[in-house]
DNA sequence: GCGACAG
DNA sequence: ATCTTGTCGC
């Protein structure tokens, strides 16, 4: 586990960081396929707070690819670095998983987030944010729609129905598990939208997310509780 | 103007 | 995200 400082610079207003977001957009690669799914490794983000003692946890997940055996994995702690506000997610968890991801002992490949990716109000979340700062390939999975509209998928696994904001689709809505709940599908950077659904779709044969979060989800909880509980 | 709003 | 018990079901 590593220990992380709030970058110097870091915004410290909603009117900076929609600035951050404003320029940062245009790096943003759309015209990459991304790696093919079921091959090489996919790595899972995540990030669990403690409002509280102002302490925040985030979790890398390595999977291989075919197997969604766990290859390695990695976590940070540090201070919040911004309160929530919808559509500027990114500047409360990135740079604790920029942390968590300079740890891993091997390259992550495609990084799946909790969260979106083009799907923002000024296309920017999470997912693409982090791609542009990192490089690699990354999609967002969320597990609600946020502001965007959608028609039900049908019944069975691998429907999907486009995810718009206004007459753009900006995303999926994506059957992952028949007769439930769909997940919320968006590109981050360097990876195809059909892609970005492929790979959710390889990356949850049992459950409605991805394997890639689950993993990360419950090794940011336990590294939330190993920072917060007393010694 | 008011409400809703990824995690 | 987080607060939180039991309960239904594979």
């Amino acid at each position: 586990m590593t220990t992380v400082r709030i970058p110097a610079g870091w915004p410290a207003t909603e009117e900076e960081a929609r600035a951050v977001q404003d320029e940062l957009r245009a790096r943003v690669v759309l015209d990459e396929p991304g790696p093919p799914p079921g091959a090489g490794r996919v790595t899972g983000v995540d990030v669990a707070y403690d409002d509280e003692l102002d302490v925040v946890a985030a979790a890398a997940v390595v999977l291989d690819a075919a197997s969604l055996d766990v290859v390695a994995e990695a976590t940070a702690v540090g201070r919040i670095s911004f309160p929530y506000v919808p559509g500027l997610l990114a500047f409360r968890e990135i740079p604790t998983v920029l942390a968590a991801l300079d740890a891993l002992p091997c390259p992550p490949g495609l990084v799946v987030c909790d969260g979106y990716g083009l799907a923002h109000p000024r296309r920017f979340g999470l997912a693409s944010h982090l791609g542009v700062l990192t490089g690699l390939p990354t999609i967002g999975v969320a597990k609600n729609p946020f502001t965007f509209t959608y028609d039900d998928p049908d019944a069975p696994r691998g429907s999907a129905t486009p995810l718009l904001a206004g007459g753009d689709e900006v995303g999926r809505a994506l059957r992952t598990r028949t007769g439930v709940k769909p997940v919320f599908v968006s590109v981050g950077h360097r990876v195809t939208l059909d892609n970005a659904c492929a790979h959710t779709l390889a990356l949850t044969p049992e459950f409605r997310l991805p394997e890639t979060t689950r993993r990360a989800d419950a090794l940011c909880r336990g590294a939330l509780q190993d920072a917060t509980t007393p010694h």
